[in-house]
DNA sequence: GTATCTGCAAAACATTTGCAATTCT
DNA sequence: AGAATTGCAAATGTTTTGCAGATAC
């Protein structure tokens, strides 16, 4: 979830056309907190633009990775998750419910003795677990 | 890459039954710094094992994971890697040569705010960047 | 009118499943 | 013999690719 006031723009920003589809689909994905999977995407989008492909939601979502708009979620082997919000965040996913929650971390506090020299160019950090929410509802 | 002094002995605590299938995959997951894939387990093992099947290893990997051997590394979309040794610990990718490197991570350092009275129960630190030898040797 | 973008259909992969053959005790 | 394990072949699911038609400038 982000605030981007013209979404036109800030393609355009980025070096990317603004059709009708890149548009929806930046739309969709800056709105929700879902970090949704391109099933996701395409089905929540396809009642609105009913000609919608999945290989565009594919090619759509390749395009905004390769221009640094979305980061790619990758915390379970079976999914590929999308997020609008590239800003440095950990994710929680609740295995028993399946969402994926934001979390802050203080980077500032993590140290990496063996990685001098290297350069680190992305940051991911995933957690899994049960949320608040399943561990009341379900007495786990 | 991890030490363990007699692997048959290991599985069994772990409520697995050593097959020679068994014992090779998890002899050679523990003795490898490279994270492999399926894959690579595959071809490095099925000259010494000429009958084995990817399925196995598939079945074999799964089933580690279930008794909790072994952890499951997703730090890309399209390959699912593997390691035995599961005490917390990064993951640096080099996106150069491919090499998957290990850090430590001072987990205490973390704060997760945003994620009280949440069960966390896996823990995935995950960096993407070029390695100190690519940049060397490429001058990047 | 030419470039680009979209979306269908097919291809390419990775992983799982059903089941018969094999192995182990 | 009986139970578990293995591995082939087929099925499933996800992502990519080739290409023709549609759209935009």
């Amino acid at each position: 979830m982000i605030v981007i006031e013209n979404i036109s723009k800030y393609l355009l920003e980025n070096g990317i056309k603004p059709s009708v589809q890149r548009l929806k689909i930046f739309e969709y994905l800056s709105n929700t907190i879902e970090h949704p999977t391109v099933e996701t995407i395409f089905n929540a989008l396809s009642e609105e633009i009913p000609t919608l492909s999945k290989t565009t939601v594919y090619n759509t979502l390749r395009l905004f990775q390769s221009k640094g708009i979305v980061n790619v979620i990758n915390i379970e082997d079976n999914e590929t998750r999308y997020d609008a919000d590239t800003s440095f965040h950990g994710h929680f996913k609740c295995t028993e419910c399946g969402k994926v929650y934001d979390f802050k971390v203080d980077i500032s506090k993590i140290k990496f003795m063996e990685l001098e020299n290297f350069k680190i160019m992305e940051s991911h950090y995933y957690l899994k677990g049960i949320c608040k929410y399943c561990l009341n509802n379900n007495n786990l």
